[in-house]
DNA sequence: GTTACCCTGATTCTATCAAATATGCTCGCT
DNA sequence: AGCGAGCATATTTGATAGAATCAGGGTAAC
């Protein structure tokens, strides 16, 4: 793993935890010196998490925190809603059995860390999510949802994190593999869609609660 | 415009004109000397190429001119289609009459570009489809038809410019603009969509030809 | 034939510095 | 007081040198 690895993963834990609070300014020799590195780590970091959405740059001026809007979640939701469409069709089509396998056992990695650590429990969604969608072979697809990943987990985790979230996400995995299994695409294709929304209305709805007068740090704020 | 848009313009014509190939190993040193500038907006470049899938990267080993096989084409364009479906109906849903009217007046620059010079008329249809896409208010959505354009242009370019290629795009945009007048929001997401279908058959056709036999330096060979 | 080792080229990273740019402020003018 | 021109400063962007790290190929020993 290199140091822009680091980097990126580091912004991206404080811009999620809000330690990098929305609408902050970043600057290049402020990070590096906070994270214990040099500036060129950083300024490739920038790059990848303004294409993933997190931090907004304009040339010649910087990069900032990226404010989210309740109307960006929906956006953000509503492309994640289109790819997955196109995607779970082709995970059906193209799946073998072992590649079928290699999500029971992702699956089960990530039932076994939902019971102890939150953070784990989201790592091992990624892994379960990027794995499957990689299944549909279709990379540039993929990569847009791999991009808006943290974003959206970055929310989730700030606005989402219900109790009984985590325990919804295992039933729509499980639901979501017995359609896979029977090869029944326009079901898997469902049942995907509806987890998506699902995470979206709670999101909006967690949204909608704050900016109504909770006082918590929170993404959400319209533009200035 | 700063030296590192420069460099990315530059690097993308090379790459669309051949004189960087499929498969080419691209050093950031070379590439710098050979564009008369430093290593660092290289390196900034090659990352938002790599965003835009001209340029596949991996770490701790370079870069390379990403190598494009045929259903490597039709999966860009399916996931445009799905994104086109999703942005057209918010298009006519948010268009206002300056919108409409700055549209046409895009049209016209696009239009009196086509007689003139095939690579100013393809600059004013990026102008013309960007500004279409923004008109959705979404803006993650617009980021994804904005960076596989370079993409699918490339290719168009190289494979897809038969003769009356233009004169269909025109068509098309016609009678795309007359559908969003009329606020028919179906008929111009079919308009839309058809008009990508029809860009990717071309594109497919001409691959196959090239694949059957002819010598034409191509970027479409299959992965290795 | 296989494994271990080294060597080379390139990338990656650090550390600065110079140049270009944006922004805010002061100062003078109306 | 209100306002704009010009300056000062901070930051970004670009340039450069050199160390550290890594991948891959070749060689030699086993």
């Amino acid at each position: 793993m290199t140091t822009e690895d680091r980097v990126i993963a580091s912004m991206r834990r404080m811009i999620v935890e809000g330690a990098l609070a929305p609408g902050e300014k970043l600057t290049v020799a402020a990070l590096a010196t906070r994270l214990a590195t040099g500036v060129t780590p950083v300024r490739a970091a920038l790059k990848t998490l303004e294409a993933e959405g997190l931090v907004e740059a304009h040339p010649n001026r910087g990069a900032w925190v990226r404010r989210l809007a309740p109307d960006d979640i929906r956006n953000i939701y509503r492309l994640r809603r289109a790819v997955i469409r196109l995607l779970i069709p082709d995970v059906i089509r193209y799946i073998s059995d072992a590649e079928l396998e290699e999500l029971d056992l992702l699956e089960a990695g990530f039932e076994a860390a939902v019971v102890q650590d939150a953070s784990a429990a989201m790592a091992a969604n990624e892994d379960f999510h990027i794995h499957l969608f990689s299944i549909a072979r279709n990379r540039d697809a993929a990569a847009v949802m791999s991009r808006s990943w943290a974003l959206v987990e970055a929310l989730r985790l700030r606005l989402g994190f219900g109790p009984g979230r985590l325990a919804r996400s295992v039933e729509s995995h499980r639901a979501l593999l017995v359609a896979i299994r029977r090869r029944d695409a326009a079901a898997a294709t469902a049942l995907a869609v509806a987890s998506s929304d699902q995470a979206m209305e709670d999101l909006l709805h967690r949204a909608g609660e704050d900016k109504a007068g909770s006082r918590t740090a929170l993404a959400l704020r319209h533009a200035p």
